[in-house]
This record gives C-alpha cells, sequence and structure tokens, in this order.
DNA sequence: ATGCTATTTGGCAACGCTCCCGATACGAGC
DNA sequence: GCTCGTATCGGGAGCGTTGCCAAATAGCAT
C-alpha cells in the first residue's frame, strides 16, 4: 500500500517535490531549453519516480494543439459491418506507424458518406486535421469537404490528384498504374481488354485508371471497344456480377483489367463459373494488392501501390498544413505485381 | 465573406446571442433535463447556425471523461511493417462501429511488447480505459498489466479466459473450438492430428485449443503423440517452418489443425512443395476465418470467432468499468466453417 | 564596486467547459 | 396573504496545463 492508487499527481506536485514552480515542470519536461540541466534531471526523475504524465486535456486546451489526428474511412457500398475494403486496411497500418512515428495519436472513425462527420471535427479540437480515406462517389462528399475548407479544417484526401479535386490530396499514379496493367496485357499478346469498373468522373481514380489502360490500346494501334467497359464498384459481388454482364454482351475479350482486386476477384469466380479458365482464355490484372491476391487460383497479377510512402505523405500533407505550410498534392507510384492470372 | 472563417464560436457566443447564461448553454446542448424548452431550442439553433461544436478538450479536462477509448494492438513476430494481422483488423472494423454505436471515439495504436505504451495510457486522461489486442507472449506484457491496475487504469484484453489471467477478459472459447475442429477431423476418419502452433502457457489461447484436440482425441479412445505437436507462432512463415519441421520427424499424420490461418496456409505452402495433397493426404483446419482462407486452394476449413459480438463485448466491458460496474470475463462461442481443406 | 547582458525562474492569466451551489420566479397550498 | 416547493437559470470556482512577461540570479567587463 506505498502509494495511494489513482491519486495522479500533477505537475504541481512535481513542482512541490522539486522546489520549484509548476511552469518550470512544464518547461523542464517539454525540453525547453531555457531549464537547468540540473532541474530538468531532478524534474524528470521525480515525475518518473510518481508515474507522472501531462493531462492530455489540460495540454491540448491551453496550446490549442492536440497531436492527434483522424482518420475517416468511407465506405460506399458495403452495408456490411466487418468487412473493409483490404487495401485501406493496410493503409491504416502504415497510417499509424508513421503518426506514432511523429509522435501522433490517431483517432479513427467509419463513416457513411452522408453523415454529417465534418462537424464532428470542425473546432472540436479532437484532432489537429483529418485524413480521409475513401473509395465512393467522390460527388456524395465534395460539398462537406468544401464545408471543411470554409471552417478552416486541416485535412487531407486519399484518391485521384488531377485538377478538380479540392484541398490537399495524395494518390496514387493511376493513369500510369493503368497503362502499366495495359501494356503487360498487351505484350502478352492480349487485343481485347475488358475494363471493369466505374469510368466516370465520379469515381476519378478508377476513370484514371481505365484512362491510362485506353492510353496503352491506342498508343498499340487498337482502339478501345466501349462493349467491354462495365461499371463495378469495389466489391467482390459487383466484381461478379460485372464479369457476368461482361459475358451476356457476347463481346469478345481475352483480358480484363478490374478497377481493384476485389472485383477482380469476383470476376473470376464468374469466369470459372462459365467454363473460362484463366490466363489460358482471359487473362486478369486487378489493382491494390490485397492480401488475397496471392491465394486465389490461379494468383492474381496486380498492382501494387506504394502503401508506406502512403501513409507517410498523408501523415506528412495534413501536418504541414498544421504547422501553416501547404499540404501539396502528391502523386505515388505504382507498380505491377505479376502474378500468374495474367499469363506470368 | 459571410462570417470569419476560423473563429470558432465559444459557448459564451451563444450564450450572448440567446440572452442566457453560458452554463446555460452548456447544460441545454448537454440536454440537461432542468432546462425549459423554449430556451433550449432557441440554444440549439443558434449553435447549429454557427456551427457550433463543444471543445473536446475543455470538456474532457473539467469533466474528467474524455469519451475515448484507446485500441492498443500487440504484435510479437512481425517486424514487417503494413503486414498486421488480418484477424486484428477484422476485430478492429467491429470495435470502431460499436464505438461510434457509443458516442465513443477510438484512438488507435500499435505497441511493441516491451514498450513503455502503460504510461502513455495511465492517468493522461487520453482515453477512458484501453482495449488490449495481441497474440504475442502473454507473459511479456503481464507485468505491465499489473501496473495499469495499481494505477486504476481501466482495461480489457482480448485473450484467453482462464482463471490465471490479469484483469478483465473477452476471449473465444478456445478449448471448445479446438475439440470442435479435433471433433470435425476425426469424424472425417482422421486419426493422427497435428497441431501446429505454441501448446505453451506463454500462448494460453493456443495452449487452450491444443488442449481442445486433445480432448477431442481422447475421447475418441486415441493418445495424442508428442511427435505430432510443433511449436509456431502466428505468421505464415513460421507455418511453413512448423510444417516442414513436422515432415522431417516421419511421425506419420493425416491431418494438421493450425493454431490461425497463417499457420495453415504457411502449412499447405509446404505439404504442396512436400508433394502431399490436401485434402487427401492431409485435411487441414486453421483458425481465424479470416479473409484469405476462402481463396486459398484448395480452400481453408477454420474456426470462426463471432468477431461482432467480440467488438461490442470488448467495448462494453471497458465501459462497464468505466461506469465502475465490475468488467466481467466474457467466453464467446466459435463455429466451424467447413471447406475443402479438410475433405469437406 | 557598478552596470549590463545572458540565463533561469516565478507569477499571473488564460484555454472553454462543467459542477456545485444559490437566486429568482411562479404557482400551489393552507 | 404568507409560506413553501418546484422549475429554471446565473455566479463563481475550478479542471491542469501552457504562454507571456517580469523578476531574480549569475557572469563578466568596465
Amino acid at each position: 500500500m506505498g502509494r495511494r492508487p489513482s491519486n495522479k499527481p500533477t505537475s504541481f506536485d512535481i513542482a512541490y517535490l522539486a522546489g520549484v514552480s509548476q511552469p518550470t515542470v512544464s518547461r523542464a519536461l517539454r525540453g525547453s531549453k531555457s531549464v537547468s540541466l540540473a532541474t530538468r534531471q531532478k524534474i524528470e526523475a521525480i515525475a518518473r519516480q510518481l508515474n507522472y504524465t501531462v493531462d492530455k486535456n489540460a495540454s491540448s486546451l491551453r496550446s490549442q494543439r492536440s497531436n492527434t489526428l483522424a482518420l475517416l474511412f468511407f465506405e460506399d457500398p458495403t452495408p456490411d459491418e466487418s468487412n473493409i475494403n483490404p487495401f485501406f486496411l493496410a493503409m491504416l497500418g502504415s497510417i499509424t506507424r508513421h503518426c506514432a512515428h511523429r509522435g501522433l495519436d490517431l483517432l479513427i472513425s467509419f463513416q457513411k458518406l452522408d453523415d454529417d462527420w465534418h462537424k464532428r471535427y470542425q473546432d472540436s479540437h479532437r484532432a489537429d486535421g483529418l485524413i480521409l480515406l475513401g473509395y465512393g462517389d467522390y460527388t456524395a462528399y465534395e460539398p462537406r469537404l468544401r464545408q471543411l475548407i470554409r471552417s478552416g479544417t486541416h485535412f487531407v484526401r486519399w484518391g485521384s490528384v488531377d485538377d478538380g479535386t479540392i484541398g490537399a490530396t495524395v494518390g496514387s499514379d493511376n493513369f500510369g498504374a493503368g497503362r502499366l496493367a495495359g501494356e503487360h496485357l498487351l505484350a502478352r499478346g492480349r487485343k481485347r481488354i475488358a475494363f471493369l469498373g466505374q469510368a466516370d468522373s465520379h469515381y476519378p481514380e478508377f476513370e484514371q485508371r481505365y484512362a491510362g489502360l485506353a492510353k496503352a490500346v491506342v498508343t498499340a494501334g487498337l482502339s478501345p471497344d466501349p462493349a467491354l467497359l462495365v461499371d463495378a464498384v469495389s466489391s467482390e459481388e459487383n466484381g461478379y456480377h460485372a464479369a457476368r454482364e461482361l459475358l451476356s454482351r457476347e463481346a469478345p475479350f481475352d483480358a480484363i483489367f478490374a478497377a481493384s482486386d476485389l472485383i477482380a476477384v469476383g470476376a473470376m469466380r464468374a469466369l470459372s463459373e462459365a467454363g473460362l479458365s484463366v490466363p489460358e482464355d482471359v487473362a486478369v490484372v486487378g489493382f491494390d494488392d490485397i492480401p488475397a491476391a496471392a491465394f486465389t487460383s490461379p494468383p492474381l497479377t496486380t498492382i501494387m501501390q506504394d502503401i508506406r510512402l502512403a501513409g507517410e505523405a498523408l501523415v506528412e500533407s495534413v501536418l504541414a498544413q498544421v504547422e501553416g505550410r501547404p499540404g501539396n498534392p502528391r502523386v505515388l507510384p505504382a507498380r505491377l505485381v505479376v502474378r500468374a492470372s495474367s499469363g506470368g
């Protein structure tokens, strides 16, 4: 029964024990250089001995800095509770680690696209900045982004980096990646490449992936066939149905470029049910390199985004804004991971 | 230029506009019943119009309640940055949703087992309680748990629920699940079932899974063979090596029960390389039902834990403690998901 | 010894909210 | 007509920290 259990010590207690004033304790523990080595060490020793921790709320209230970022996930289609987009989960890992590296706390939250999430965060001082991660229909949350900007909330968005977007944005080189996928398939002799994914402006990332593919096709002297373009948002179910739709169109095709791995996985199931074999009849390339991609049969050729770099870029971008610097847009390279589904 | 951008309104502003005192604003917005309907409505209207949000830090500082939980992940083996245990990620989804449902914020953080993470959270008022999620060596963080208890920090642990554990705990019925797996394999005529996973007291969950399996074997009138017990912690690499170790022992076996899906996946790779086919030569059952389990070839029979329920139970347990009620231990049922790897 | 700069430290006042009272108003009750 | 209870609100005091400025001390040249 040495010490009373939950009598959380304050900086006053330490000040008293160290024989200094309370502000000095604050300075010492925060590493201000205007406190002598001797007193700092004495203070640190006492603090350690008392198991003292700075009160996060008091500190944040006073300094108007929470040293916390909020990570908001948006998902369009899935009403399924626990089934989160695996790519975003990988991103989450990268972001948390980078936050830890920078001494930041990370608040996370899942949002419906049409919720009033922005109100929770603007001016509440929960977080110094927001990281927005979402695949969904861009137009659905675009007005809310304007709201955030108006209220002076710092945020960065993961998504398509182009002129039309609003606020700081970090994203992969979707166009380049699409082109990469196209060139890969063309190099393997495929001539009629279908695209599964929403290729309109509501889904700018998918749109750019398609644009890259089209560019590769055109460059090869071929012309893209609109019949090979099937809408799908990112889920296995949608991929399955999109592939069936494609099959029903009876336009010949010898390859599929899916806008996401989930779509690709669903599509491969549909192909297999239709008696088509991958990659002999149809080569398949996905996007994201989710963990399951290595375990499909055949294993899925896909585009790997640089997740580590992405997490870092996102965190640094918000941080820059918090510190008054501009959060410049950033395009990250993506690379092709060749597996069996595209014929090696 | 209607309103000045980042001049965050305070409750004083609202009070002034509403012609009431500032505390009344606070009460009204928090739904205290001792404020008349008329003034409440007036206050709410003004608050909405000004885009007012309660300052989280001030509120938490005064009330000593942050309405925030912290989710801490522990991982033993993986130094690999972005490769997070998929089961925990699913759990994360469930926990966040339940937190949202309860109006709680969720702080997340990845920890090394031997870090001084407990200091960050005790008395810092970052969070009202902690949820600890980890597969690793229990003994490594057990002393830190005692520390938390001493300091009066509320927490709940996901893991093995038995007498030896400390603090509030929620976990699956590992023993029952192990038995389920054993009975399933025995019912399919397998008689020599190997177990891949650390079956000692440092990994109580794995230990119990093994105990359940052993129970099933004994009940069937057979006796467990120590030669069929191979240590492995949860990763694909470890599963691979464990299976090779098993093969090298030259003790006959016709089934493998892996303590986790990751181990099972690695083991299947080793089996396949050794020219053994699943399930003909060796039936395989995993544990966790990670997303990839459905895509292995053959698809993996595994144990599915009730993740939705788990998230809810964890959150409710900490909440109970915060409110002064005891956070009782809770054992959740798990069920078998039969796929091809065990012979259907 | 005196003055003057450089280094440390203390005092005071917020930060924006919630909690604990006490004050006021209004009807009811005798 | 007066007291008393109930509903509603205001006043004042913190919650534990950090920011700002002044004060004290030390160090050194004059």
